[in-house]
DNA sequence: ATATTATATGCATCATGACGCATATAAATA
DNA sequence: TATTTATATGCGTCATGATGCATATAATAT
């Protein structure tokens, strides 16, 4: 994001505008995952997940990194405070929602068994 | 709105994916307004304006009602609160562009000349 | 070296959405 | 009644975006 104007803007929103993204930002804003985790939490095909990341990725909501295989997300570190403040209101209203509630739930299940900094297998 | 669920809070989102659309609910988080009023300042078609007005109403975002010839719009008064929250953080960021800054002094312009209660004339 | 695991993406298809023009509707005015 | 003003919308076109399948890439493990 360089200079804010109204397509930057309505582009942002656009990113928005699909009920799986909103869900995986979500867990983003809980904190970072990396993509297997989040395909486990919200039980989607891999190529939507990965589809969906790369739009809000794209929309400068999230940042990325690789670890070997793995593919890191987290919520940009860079956004503009006035930015990450209207997500946190933003995500104040999607909580009230019963499917973003039961992958809270998930993700924290699966947090539980997770070991420190290794994040859990796809396929095991 | 009934019953709060990611599809909902997607199409929300759709309806703010729009430049237009952004400027044009920004003026409304000012004041209640016709629709000639918006159309003066945002200087766009009135078909164009139309149909942004209906997006944003069908998305529950909008209230209007009709007055002889004229149609009024405004925030949806019901909507929850934690929505219009969202909408009030969402502003601050809105409100660090240019065209947003352009159309909302527009308006006051356009506001100091206004009869009380009596919309301007488009064609005058 | 081969197989496995994790992730991204090209492509065809289908759905959604924006635009511009023209026109419909309806209230106000001459 | 005829005209003007304010607003909404049907339609064709073009652009954008989501989906599924298959495959590409690249790191790991066997």
């Amino acid at each position: 994001m360089t200079h804010i104007n109204t397509s930057l803007i309505a582009r942002i929103y656009s990113a928005l505008s699909d009920p799986l993204r909103i869900r995986i930002l979500r867990l983003l804003l809980e904190r970072e995952l990396c993509v297997c985790e989040i395909i486990r939490v919200v039980k989607q095909p891999q190529y939507k997940v990965s589809r969906h990341l790369g739009v809000l990725k794209r929309a400068g909501l999230l940042h990325d990194w690789k670890d070997g295989t793995w593919a890191h997300y987290e919520i940009n570190p860079d956004l503009p405070p006035l930015w990450r403040k209207a997500l946190d209101a933003m995500r104040l209203t999607w909580d009230e929602d019963r499917l973003i509630q039961e992958d809270l739930n998930q993700l924290r299940r699966s947090s539980a068994t997770r070991l420190p900094g290794v994040p859990i297998h796809c396929k095991a």
